[in-house]
DNA sequence: CGGCGCTTTGAACTAGTTCAAAGCAAGTGG
DNA sequence: CCACTTGCTTTGAACTAGTTCAAAGCGCCG
């Protein structure tokens, strides 16, 4: 890849700037020198448009891929046709990791829409690990992170009301806003509800359903994709499983 | 922690070689030299009786272990006092991944029967890896297949039925005690059906349930934790949701 | 023996699914 | 500019897989 010394370096900081992660992102915490050898790793990558193909589960692992822009889903194709929906993936996330162990991807990526990846060649990763100590403890940190999430997941599938589980997918997007230094009360979900339904262990009806009862109880505001938080307490009060008011449809938020 | 020389190697090569499992297990396809570099890092630990915490849920995150014998589990707390299990851990597995990223362990770890571990002390395995080039693969496979297995448990757990779930968590059992040169046909559960309800996310009654109905059905033969699989083609028909002849209560497996 | 913890089994119940149909936005082509 | 298609979403109504509640059974250890 080209790279042409400091200018490089400093598209890097541009770029990674205006990604706005902190502490997940590559980059973060690294100096002047680590930012350079960092650069010579990533290659960037043309864009994904809207519904294209990161990389397909069976095909060979060759790259790590950190999301610069736009929004992905990793999907597990199932013997019975029914593809589970594994994670959605902002600007800082990085895809890709199930293939370290076999070198085949155990699952899809799909742009969800126009989206943006940089491309970190396996090879590449360690010897900077190695060389950059403050890289090793970063890639430490995503390995982490991606673990507790899952586990976050799981724990979310067993044994959680449908609607504890949509209260917690719309807390975990507020936050995951927030750290973009996004709006974290409003945001479009790039995903369809069946693509919420699979990854909440649900059926698409009663994600459509459930939206509207939030809707009706005042705690969110949502037009189709479009969704606006009103109430996260109330939304907090419903994922942590306290009893709520009433979640009845045909009843109205206000009651006079 | 003592060491001497060469004896160690051979200590460490043996205690490998009972523990049997290839390819997962820390020390497979090292050499001597590799060896030695590896029985520097691993330490000893006494023995879990059954019951005893390996670490907490919060706890300061220090070292990875390593499963020589018995059985752990990883339990999830949760607000709402519903813990959460995410795996069982049997020789071979590293246990303490989740800690990577914020130094503080996510979820408990639990001897389920008298065991054993190997404490790996974190700041070794970098240097390790970066020291010895076979080491680096290995911990990379570790990683993508944890990875790799927390999406399966996930699949598992979105949109299956609760016969799918106990039939795949049989043939994973099966499979692992093959891996580990054990019978594959017949073994001993060390987990209580509360702790296999909360693995699949389904209530202890309906596993109890199903283990009964599976009995009835010709596939095994169970008294309470001790399993024989007799129907392993009819435990993978199910396991991939093939429609099953019959499961209802009351029905013999024989039909004259 | 007696009590404790785990397991099994039954019966009533319900949260969520499934099936079916209508609504709605956005695009396409005449 | 409108008729028509397509894909996603919403909503209703019937149904069911699994839960919950309750009670009995069983093995084990002091």
């Amino acid at each position: 890849m080209a790279h042409d010394g400091t200018h490089f370096v400093a598209q890097l900081r541009e770029a990674c700037a205006t990604c706005g992660v902190r502490g997940l992102c590559l980059p973060s915490g690294l100096n002047r020198h680590e930012l350079r050898a960092l650069g010579e790793v990533l290659r960037d990558r043309r864009p994904l448009p809207a519904g294209a193909t990161l990389f397909h589960a069976g095909s060979r692992f060759e790259s790590l891929h950190l999301v610069r822009a736009g929004c992905l889903v990793s999907v597990m194709p199932s013997a019975d046709g029914e593809s589970q929906v594994l994670g959605f993936h902002l600007p800082g996330d990085i895809v890709g990791l199930d293939g370290l162990g076999t070198h085949v991807h155990g699952c899809s990526a799909v742009a969800l829409e126009r989206s943006r990846v940089c491309e970190i060649p396996l090879h590449s990763i360690h010897e900077l690990a190695c060389r950059v100590p403050s890289m090793r403890e970063t890639f430490d940190r995503i390995i982490g992170q991606r673990i507790q999430t899952e586990h976050e997941h799981i724990a979310m599938m067993g044994k959680r009301l449908a609607k504890q589980r949509l209260a917690v997918f719309l807390l975990d997007f507020s936050e995951r806003a927030r750290r973009l230094h996004r709006d974290p009360q409003l945001f479009r979900l790039s995903m369809s509800r069946s693509d919420i339904a699979s990854y909440l262990g649900l059926a698409l009806e009663t994600v459509s359903r459930l939206f509207s009862r939030f809707q009706e109880l005042g705690l969110i505001e949502v037009e189709r994709r479009l969704v606006r938080l009103i109430d996260v307490a109330g939304l907090r009060a419903i994922a942590e499983g306290e009893a709520v008011p009433e979640l009845r449809p045909g009843m109205q938020a206000e009651k006079h």
